[in-house]
RNA sequence: GGGCGUUUAGCUCAGUUGGAAGAGUGCUUGGUUUGCAACCAAGAUGCCGGGGGUUCAAAUCCCCCAACGUCCA
């Protein structure tokens, strides 16, 4: 069975007819009897370029979209809907994407899996979303962005609980009456298109809603998921009725803006300021009156009509594009050359696609998003740098905190942010200057790969271009704009290069995306009861009894030494491994038996018990924990909560934990900042972080539903992770620190007794850790950090505060010294080498030198320097010494009549062979060594013999 | 999380096939000029990121680690 027609009361009482669209075979709904084509299809134009289809909304740019967006939600509290506030963009409740890329994504996956109720129901928001997957897209299509609201109307209905609100019908009447009522659409201008979804194992019907020519919404009813039973096949799965039915639509705030607007781009509609302040700034009208004879706003229309029929996808090939746009151009009037269609698109693409990455970036750390070379803060990255290449192309004299600057001012007023304007501001000048930073070394690197270019060639290796991209950051036209400024001027970027280097790219993600499947730690039936876990009831117990459930072998290849078993009880107070926090230590016992529990994990249910022996199922255990460890855990994890509060107030909004470990010996914090720590910033969270274990005496553990503890606290709990299930466990301290965390922690501060922030280090770009040590761990490190002064003072007999200055003494000498040994080395070589003993001879106008050294390799050299540098004196010299092996060395002064009679590496291979060894080197300087030490003394008579002296 | 790249004098960077560690800049001294980011000469400055391996010989080749950078997810 596949998908029924889509066939509802609304579409007959207003007049639709159920045709099948003849370009794309969909079936749709119009109330136009000629029309056969659904309305976005590539012959299907923008109708309302110029005469807009949304009438009465005269404003542009933000209050345009505050207008929409107020008469979207209107409607839909109208008709019994509750309006939602936006999520934040950064999805900081899922760990598999890192933006908000729809409405529905607030929801997933709890809400969508039915786990937790919604926040309301029905409910309407306006959901500022990012998606970077069209970003190349942006500024030159008309009408892609990568930032944009979502408006919707969600649903969550329980059939089988009759918990029924509303579904098809009311869905679409509600969108039909929305459309032709408070936005006054004529009917003839909207097609309903039947186009089934699926994605993600959920499958429904859908319905697009589409708008002279434009998308304008899509309404998906989401019923079905994936199952190998299923009746019902969608593009080859199956898939069957699910309890939770949904309904997610999707109105694009945006292009409701367009259509009222009529504008050739949609940037025109949303950010008419910032395109004509960007235009002032480049010039762009300059551009324009080059040609007067051209109308630009029709151009622009045309093109903007052009495109909606197009569709552009990332990587098509940029110069065949532009061919067919040049020739369907004029086919409708406009002629324009291959100059004026880049000159004029080119700089206009960068104007417009400029406010919409300054819309996202400005969105993302807003937020708190801090910029780095890896994870989410990457996204900021490349969003920076992509619009301060722009910037540089279009040639504008303003930094990026600057057009940051005007972007909040004109587009983002009254915005609720978490970061402070000069956070971000100071944030985009970092940025700045590592894109510099970067630019100016890529300028280095392409000088150095292009060396043995020859100056007339036109192309550049692929392999280069490639490796200059991916490894420095350096695009391919940057490569060629800068190669063209340093005197390789025919260069030229292949045709289709960038859309290949796309498929490269796609092609390793690809091969990446192959992961390995975990073993299970222990295979554990399905009907075993899920474990109970006395640890939040009562931190401080440190005995219990229970039962085995299981017993068996552990599988894995990260086990303790000496784990055997795992063991699951029908309850414990051991801590199982989770939140960074290690899993706890002691023994289970029965009267005859005892065994030592290694470590404790968790397979989501059930805790295991990692044991050096096994149990009889049914078994009478006596637990008992490891409580010093434990303790020491619980010091460390409560403290980390205190350190990273304590961060957060020092050190701005941005902070944002991401990562940590608690272990015995000491704890990590990884927090997201956008500069190395100093020691100044690390002493004030220090005294902080002790000032607030001196005064908040009570931590307060809550455990609250979902929806309420997103309600209270906001996303900021979910500093360690997205945690599942519906109950959240909640840590508060005082008003210093809230999070969602499912350690073991302290009732009273005070049991902490001291914290020591010991050092920090760098994780990433972006990314700082912070060493903790607490409790009895801060007193053994203290113990330890004296016992290293008081040894080292020892050595040095001295007082401690003395030893700063007598290392700083010694040190400087140490290197005197050794300068001074080196000297006087030479200085021995002198007098070696001067002197006129036996060892050397003069024959025909050249002195020639055999002798045996004691010196290693580096003494030799320069003994043979000292010998063989003297122009006036041609000098043959040969060295052997007895040093690993033996060792022979051959120079010859260079340019002389020396050089010319005698070739070092000849007299080297000839005698090397003696000290079994061989060696090579260059005409005049030539070394080897061998084996046979005991043969140099034969080695250098050789050499004399063959030198005839 | 995966791929790639970089690490050499205080700084910015060269270093070819493994065979005598370099340039520019800054520094010190002397001279010249004393409007100078001037000129001339001499000089000092290096665990060639760390550890292991191959080799007679490693800045250079191989392996491991670290820091930094970069692209992709």
């Amino acid at each position: 069975m596949s998908m029924p027609p889509i066939d509802l009361t609304v579409f007959h009482e207003n007049g639709y007819l159920r045709k099948q669209c003849r370009v794309t075979d969909l079936w749709f709904w119009t109330t136009d009897k000629s029309r056969d084509t659904c309305g976005d299809t590539s012959e299907d134009e923008y109708t309302f370029i110029g005469k807009p289809l949304i009438k009465g909304y005269d404003m542009r740019g933000k209050s345009l979209k505050d207008a929409m967006r107020e008469s979207f939600l209107r409607f839909f509290e109208n008709v019994e809907h509750t309006r939602i506030e936006p999520y934040p963009v950064l999805a900081r409740w899922r760990d598999d994407i890192h933006l908000t890329i729809a409405s529905i994504a607030d929801f997933q996956p709890h809400v969508t899996s039915g786990e937790v109720e919604p926040p309301a129901n029905p409910l309407t928001i306006s959901q500022p979303c990012i998606r970077l997957t069209d970003v190349d897209a942006v500024g030159r299509s008309g009408r892609h962005l990568t930032t944009f609201e979502m408006m919707a109307h969600h649903v969550f209905n329980r059939p089988a609980e009759g918990k029924m609100f509303y579904w098809m019908e009311e869905c679409v009447q509600f969108c039909h009456d929305m459309f032709t009522k408070t936005f006054g659409i004529d009917s003839s201008e909207i097609t309903y298109v039947e186009n089934p979804w699926c994605g993600g194992g959920n499958a429904g019907a859908a319905v697009e809603v589409i708008v002279g020519g434009l998308e304008l919404a899509t309404l998906v009813f989401m019923n079905l998921e994936e199952h190998p039973e299923g009746d019902v096949v969608l593009k080859g799965d199956k898939y069957r009725e699910m309890p939770l039915q949904i309904i997610d639509t999707g109105y694009g705030l945006e292009r409701f803006c367009w259509a009222a607007a009529g504008t050739p781009t949609i940037y025109e509609a949303i950010y008419p300021e910032t395109v004509e302040w960007l235009k002032e700034l480049s010039g762009f009208d300059d551009i324009a009156n080059k040609w007067p004879e051209l109308n630009l706003d029709r151009v622009l229309g045309e093109m903007s009509r052009l495109n909606g029929i197009m569709n552009i996808e990332a990587g098509v090939d940029g110069e065949r594009l532009r061919s067919i746009f040049i020739d369907r151009l004029s086919q409708r009037g406009f002629v324009l050359s291959d100059e004026q269609f880049s000159s004029i698109t080119e700089p206009l693409a960068r104007i417009y696609a400029i406010p919409d990455h300054l819309h996202a970036l400005c969105n993302m750390l807003g937020d708190g998003l801090v910029p780095s070379n890896a994870k989410a803060g990457y996204l900021a990255r490349m969003m920076a740098r992509r619009t301060l290449r722009m910037r540089d192309e279009l040639g504008l004299e303003v930094t990026l905190s600057q057009l940051a600057t005007h972007h909040l001012e004109i587009n983002l007023g009254n915005s609720k942010m978490k970061q402070t304007k000069d956070g971000l501001c100071k944030i985009l000048d970092l940025e700045e200057q590592k894109y510099v930073e970067m630019l100016r070394k890529g300028g280095n690197v392409i000088l150095t790969q292009l060396r043995n270019l020859d100056k007339s060639s036109d192309s550049i290796d692929d392999e280069i271009l490639f490796k200059l991209n991916d490894s420095h950051g350096i695009p391919p036209d940057m490569v060629i704009s800068l190669a063209k400024d340093s005197g390789w001027s025919n260069v030229k970027l292949r045709i289709g290069f960038s859309a290949e280097m796309a498929e490269r790219h796609a092609l390793m993600a690809k091969n990446a995306a192959i992961s390995a499947v975990e073993k299970k730690l222990v295979d554990i039936p399905e009907t075993l009861p899920v474990t109970k876990s006395l640890y939040y009831d009562d931190v401080q117990q440190r005995e219990f009894d229970a039962s085995v459930l299981f017993c068996g072998p552990l599988n894995g290849d990260d086990l303790p030494e000496g784990a055997t078993h795992g063991i699951i009880l029908d309850r414990t107070c051991f801590y199982p491994e989770g939140g960074g926090q290690e899993g706890d230590h002691g023994s289970l016992s029965t009267d005859s038996n005892i065994r030592n529990i290694l470590d404790t994990r968790n397979t989501g249910s059930h805790i295991v018990h990692l044991s050096d022996g096994a149990f009889e199922v049914g078994d009478l255990v006596h637990g008992s924990l490891d409580w010093g460890r434990r303790k020491q855990l619980m010091d460390h994890h409560t403290s980390v909560h205190v350190v990273g509060g304590a961060a957060r107030r020092i050190l701005g909004p941005h902070i944002y934990q991401a990562g940590a470990n608690k272990s015995v010996d000491s704890a990590r914090l990884d927090i997201t900042h956008f500069n190395r720590l100093t020691r100044e910033d690390l002493d004030a969270i220090e005294s902080m972080a002790n000032e607030v274990i001196g005064q908040v005496h009570r931590t307060d553990k809550s455990e609250l539903n979902r929806k309420d503890a997103d309600n209270k606290y906001g996303f900021d709990l979910y500093q360690g992770g997205a945690p599942k299930g519906d109950m959240i466990r909640v840590l508060r301290i005082s008003d210093h620190d809230v999070q969602a965390c499912g350690g073991t922690h302290h009732d009273e501060l005070g049991q902490i007794g001291s914290i020591r922030v010991v050092r920090s280090s760098a994780v990433q770009d972006g990314v700082e850790r912070l060493h903790i040590v607490a409790g009895q761990a801060a007193l053994d490190y203290a113990r330890e950090q004296d016992d290293l002064l008081r040894r080292t003072v020892e050595i040095f007999g001295i007082n401690s505060e003395d030893l700063p200055r007598t290392a700083e003494r010694f040190f400087s000498e140490w290197k005197e010294q050794r300068k001074r040994i080196e000297h006087l080395e030479a200085e021995i070589v002198r007098i070696k080498t001067s002197g006129g003993d036996d060892s050397s001879h003069s024959k025909d106008g050249v002195r020639i030198v055999v002798m045996e050294s004691d010196g290693d390799l580096k003494q030799m050299t320069k003994m043979l320097k000292e010998l063989t540098l003297d122009i006036n004196n041609p000098t043959l010299a040969v060295l052997g010494s007895r040093v690993g092996g033996g060792k022979l060395m051959v120079a010859i002064t260079e340019d002389t009549i020396a050089s010319e009679r005698y070739n070092a590496v000849e007299l080297l291979r000839k005698i090397s062979p003696l000290i079994s060894g061989g060696g090579g080197g260059r005409p005049t300087f030539a070394q080897g060594g061998g084996s046979n030490p005991d043969g140099l003394d034969d080695a250098l008579a050789e050499a004399k013999k063959f030198l005839e002296i």
